[in-house]
DNA sequence: TCTATAATAGACCGACCAGTCTACTACAAG
DNA sequence: CTTGTAGTAGACTGGTCGGTCTATTATAGA
């Protein structure tokens, strides 16, 4: 048995063409054909494309995302000092910042065309929301934060850095990026 | 001669086609049986698929958006009160809250797969970002406004509001947008 | 060794894709 | 009435789409 398994070729092979081109631009056999995967063991592992993808956002999407934008709750620090961090390794991450966030553009795009798969998105976004709220609740309590709707400033944080992430590759950078970012930070201070 | 003819009846339907399905996902066979144009006359129109969606960003995504997102400058009102227009108008259009906003879906989408629309579609971007940016450097003058950098403030105003409102259809509403975006205000009063 | 099952392999299918082609109609200028 | 042109009409093309089918190979347990 090689210990790269098809199956595991196919969600990296898919989550990329996803990524780049969109659940309907992203082709099965294109995907065959770069993970050198014959078709009959694609349907062997998927019943159809949706599944694969489905299976690709739960193995592969979502933990990225989650590297990138989840942040675990340190008692003793601030939580300003932490949203200050969590934009930094945003920057960092290039394909974050040329392509934008996965998760935000399968979710856009998907909206108007398959709600199972939005919902399977939109409760990833819910999940890092909530995560980034207790964060905030927690500078609440020791004074370095004076917004009182945690959750709605949760949100607000990640909605804006969607958007900032959500330039075309040409028009973003790690510099764009926290320029944009700034103005966020800005006003949690305030 | 019909007042409507079969070019206004296609640059319609291939708006709202792409909007709703992307542009890979957006099919010319669809499009037509919409319209009810036959292939031949869109093909004597316009060259190809992709020149009839630039045409349709020039003749109907840029105006629509514009009417959303542009605002005239007067002299003598307050920026905030201005901004807080904008924005109250871009809650009352349906379209923009339940689909999200057109130019910020498909330049998402294009940014890797065609740079002639992401050029397009980023210029009315600057285009609308430069516009509020000279009602800021107004409210500057005035001193109801206090940041420096009126460029970026503008870009970082558009961009929440397109990350504010590219949550899929089934988790946007009015109210959601105009709670997102009261950040964006109590920022720029602060 | 025999058998059942997991996985690989790719030819093949009808539907649909963007785009081409030829024929036809409407209409305006001469 | 004739001619040129703008626009309509849809059959047709080669290629690609997601998905099915049958055959074969690898592997594990009895």
């Amino acid at each position: 048995m090689s210990s790269i398994t098809s199956r595991d070729k196919l969600l990296d092979v898919t989550f990329s063409e996803v990524y780049m081109y969109g659940y309907s631009g992203a082709s099965v056999a294109n995907i065959l054909k770069i993970a050198k995967v014959p078709k009959g063991s694609m349907y062997h592992h998927f019943p159809s494309k949706k599944a694969m993808v489905v299976a690709m956002i739960k193995e592969r999407l979502i933990p990225k995302v989650r590297e990138a934008f989840y942040i675990e709750i340190h008692d003793q620090s601030r939580a300003l000092d932490i949203i200050n961090f969590l934009f930094k390794k945003i920057s960092k991450n290039e394909m974050l910042v040329k392509y934008g966030c996965p998760l935000h553009k399968l979710m856009f795009e998907m909206g108007s065309l398959d709600e199972e798969i939005t919902e399977l998105c939109h409760k990833e976004f819910v999940f890092l929301s909530n995560n980034l709220a207790r964060i905030l609740d927690l500078g609440k309590k020791k004074g370095d934060i004076k917004e009182k709707d945690s959750k709605s400033l949760a949100k607000f944080i990640i909605i804006s850095s969607w958007g900032a992430l959500s330039l075309a590759p040409k028009y973003s950078s790690k510099e764009q990026f926290l320029q944009d970012t700034k103005h966020v930070i800005e006003y949690i201070k305030a």
